[in-house]
DNA sequence: CTTACCATGTAAGGCGTTACATGATTCA
DNA sequence: TGAATCATGTAACGCCTTACATGGTAAG
């Protein structure tokens, strides 16, 4: 069974930008990465441990006073993984939407239901919006360096998406209209 | 743990447009559905199995000749399981875009590399709206239709979403190309 | 003093893909 | 006669989330 798994290189990729530790990185999944990737404690501690076991990363105890602390760092193998799966090409681009396969079935509620899933689409797509936005701009601050300029690249490409999915959103709702009234 | 599984919705869902065989479900899930949901063999048939256990469709022997073939049905009970789904608020939006994970952490192969994951993405999109303006097209002969009008939808959603992803490849370049020369 | 946050980890179990297994028909 | 397509299904196994378990610190 082939190597699906991408938390690996997800982590790899954390620790290439700066040490930290797994909660730090789960933060990061839940901010920066939250628009195109995610993951969950239960997958970042075990890959952890096995890319310790593995020498791509190394542990060092960074405990203060009691609280427990384990900062990461990536080492010389693992940036050379990291490197080669990175020039390697993308395999999977996968957008699974609910709301779309509600819509596509929506024949079954009619059209008011169908209305009210791309509104509810829409308010979740300007919270997203503004999200990004706001992280646009502090980025702008940052476009000296190389890390955050593809940060950047990413956060733009976000925007585009969503200012789309909300043009969409309102063609949407002009078409609906249309038909109920036929 | 909660019931994140779709896969009986899809198939109910299917089904409510007309009755059909595993395969044929499999292949709307490889064409219509193919921009927002997925699913293979090995997910579909238990599925279907269980669905039928569960009375939510039914079976038909139509084999013909000396080739097996099942003819499924939804039944009034399964309309019902499904019409709940659908007026449900949906849960999940995902988008999950290894392009955008190497974009991110694309400062250790430099800008030429990742300007070669964006070429790479920018040929796919080309390739998926030429689908999706051919599904567009051949829809539009079909509006009469509820059915068609939800699913012409989503085709316009998918067609709005990759023209922003080809702007976006475009002017992603050009930073890229500034960002070099500097 | 209590809520939010920092911090690490495991266990159970669901979900879904891949690979395998089988066999008929249609078309070039 | 061989390749593509129609058609159904199972087994192994990997991946990931949810829920649980624990405990310290900072701020109000």
């Amino acid at each position: 069974m082939a190597n699906t798994k991408k938390m690996d290189f997800v982590l790899l990729g954390l620790l290439s930008h700066e040490p930290m530790t797994g909660y730090e990185m789960k933060k990061r999944l839940d901010t920066s990465l939250r628009f195109f990737w995610g993951g969950s404690y239960g997958s970042i501690y075990p890959t952890l441990n096995q890319l310790e076991r593995e020498g791509k990363v190394t542990k060092e105890n960074a405990s203060s006073n009691g609280r427990e602390k384990i900062l990461y760092s990536i080492t010389d193998h693992g940036k050379i993984i990291l490197k080669e799966w990175l020039k390697e090409p993308a395999k999977k681009d996968e957008l699974r939407y609910e709301t779309l396969l509600k819509l596509f079935f929506g024949k079954e509620i009619g059209f008011n239901g169908t209305k009210e899933h791309i509104e509810r689409f829409e308010e979740k797509c300007r919270g997203e919006l503004h999200i990004l936005n706001m992280f646009a701009e502090n980025l702008f601050h940052y476009l000296g360096d190389d890390t955050h300029k593809h940060y950047y690249l990413t956060v733009q490409f976000g925007i585009k998406t969503y200012e789309s999915y909300l043009e969409w959103c309102k063609e949407a709702k002009i078409l609906i209209e249309e038909w109920k009234n036929k």
